[in-house]
Order: C-alpha cells, then sequence, then structure tokens
DNA sequence: CCAGACGTTGTT
DNA sequence: GTCTGG
DNA sequence: CCAGACGTTGTT
DNA sequence: GTCTGG
C-alpha cells in the first residue's frame, strides 16, 4: 500500500514537471522524507471550466468526502482500493470528476519478518525521477468558516491501490499506482469515463521500482531528513 | 419510507 | 485492544 | 504507515 | 451524496 512517502521536489520543479497552468499554494512545503496521512502535500489536478485549468496546490492527504459532518475521518482514507473506488461511497464522485497526481521520490513499505521484527524499505525509481501517484481528491465545506474565507474550503487527497507485482510482492501485497506515460491529461481529465478505461491509464508502481532496506529511523514521523532513504544492512552477528 | 453508514491495512 | 496524531 | 496514548481531580 | 437495512 502506500502510508509513508517522500517528495523532496520544489513547487518550481513540479509545475515544470507537470506543466501546470497555475500553483495555487497556501503555503511552501519543505522537502518531506516522511510524509504520512494528514500531512499538507502536493497534488496536480484539472480545474473544470471553459478552459480547465491544470494545478498544483496543497491538501491534505486522507480524503474527506464532501458529505462528511467532519473531518475526523480523514487518517482512515489515506488510500482507496482500484477495484472498489468507483463504487464506494466515500470515493464515487471523487473517482468521477476529480482525479489527481500526487509527486513523490518513493515511498517506504514494511515487511514483516519472522520474530515480528518489521523491516522498512525505500522504494524508488532505479533512475530516481518522480512517482506520478495516481490520487482522487474532494472538497468539503468547512462549515465554520465564512463564505469567502480562504479556509472556507478543505482541500484533501487520496492514493489509489492495487495487488504488488513482481519480486516487490514479497515486501508487501499491495502497491499504489502509477499514471502511465503519455495518459496524465486523460487521468486528470474531469469528463468522467468508465472505470475500466481509466484503470487502463495506470499501472502498479511495483513494475518499475527498485527497493532498498533502510533504518528504522523512518518509523517515527518525528524524524526526517535524506538520512532516512540511506541503505542500512543490519550489523553481521559478532562471533565469540 | 427513514435511519444509518459510508475505509484500508494487517492480523488472527 | 483501539483510537488519535503525525 | 507507525508511535503513543488510553483519566480525573486539583493545584500551579 | 448515495446505498443498505429494517
Amino acid at each position: 500500500m502506500c502510508g509513508r512517502y517522500v517528495n523532496s521536489r520544489s513547487p518550481e520543479d513540479l509545475g515544470v514537471e507537470f506543466d501546470v497552468d497555475q500553483s495555487v499554494l497556501s503555503e511552501r512545503l519543505a522537502p518531506d522524507y516522511n510524509i504520512a496521512p494528514t500531512k499538507r502535500i502536493y497534488a496536480v489536478l484539472d480545474r473544470p471550466g471553459d478552459t480547465p485549468e491544470r494545478q498544483l496546490r496543497v491538501v491534505t492527504w486522507g480524503l474527506v468526502p464532501s458529505w462528511a459532518k467532519d473531518r475526523s475521518g480523514a487518517a482512515k482514507l489515506s488510500n482507496a482500493r482500484i477495484e472498489t473506488a468507483a463504487e464506494k461511497p466515500s470515493f464515487a464522485r471523487a473517482f468521477k470528476s476529480r482525479r489527481a497526481v500526487v509527486p513523490a521520490d518513493g515511498y517506504f513499505e514494511w515487511r514483516r519478518q519472522d520474530g515480528g521484527v518489521k523491516q522498512p524499505f525505500f522504494l524508488h525509481r532505479p533512475d530516481d525521477r518522480a512517482l506520478h501517484l495516481a490520487a482522487l481528491y474532494e472538497l468539503w465545506r468547512d462549515s465554520t468558516r465564512e463564505a469567502g474565507h480562504p479556509d472556507a474550503w478543505w482541500w484533501s487527497a487520496t492514493i489509489l491501490t492495487t495487488e504488488s507485482t513482481g519480486e516487490l510482492r514479497d515486501i508487501h501485497d499491495r502497491t499504489p499506482l502509477t499514471v502511465r506515460p503519455g495518459a496524465l491529461d486523460a487521468w486528470l481529465s474531469t469528463a468522467p469515463s468508465h472505470p475500466d478505461e481509466l484503470r487502463a491509464l495506470l499501472a502498479p508502481s511495483t513494475e518499475e521500482l527498485v527497493a532498498r532496506p533502510v533504518s528504522t529511523l523512518v518509523n517515527s514521523v518525528r524524524n526526517n531528513g535524506p538520512h532516512l532513504l540511506e541503505e542500512y544492512v543490519e550489523a553481521a552477528p559478532t562471533l565469540f
């Protein structure tokens, strides 16, 4: 699945990479090597209109459906299964017309070893180019804010997952989906299409990734920095 | 009809 | 065990 | 995803 | 908002 990831890229670099028309940034996010659900993240999306506009935005990780009474359940909706997203009440409307891409350097998975020890891995492209994670976004009206207030609307997103493929299945059986090269416009389109056609635009990220073991320092969200990506090999047992 | 839920993951 | 916070 | 809290009272 | 259960 995808419960912790990395983005070190600047909004300027992301604007170029995704050819956005406008960056609508409530804040500038620093490079983050330990992004967890409920944190602020960058998302690329198309806003509907006469001429749809591609935007880079800051949203919160954990989708809040428009009909939610409050946003307390958001942390649970950090992932959505592609197998069911089109039908689930929480995701159906977003899947129809509010698709997005979340840029990532890579993400972390934990493999449970025999004996209960959990070994974290960093999964990334061999060439370290950005992952274009397939996502959905939603807008929730915060009724405690007056209309026109900058925070009157809460923007949130969820990352789509599917079954892992290839050797990386050994680490984890679920993996985030990425938008296939050349499929960005179709994926971000606000026009509804058949779920099967949309699914064909995506690929399991495990198809293009490699993994390296890292330190359990990443387990705590209080830790951050590029050192979390360094390969960590357990010290060889000392013989007496 | 109204009331109430609406999610994923991992683990057992 | 289960929920919340990051 | 993992880590950390999980409670009330009264006093500072 | 939309579906399920009663």
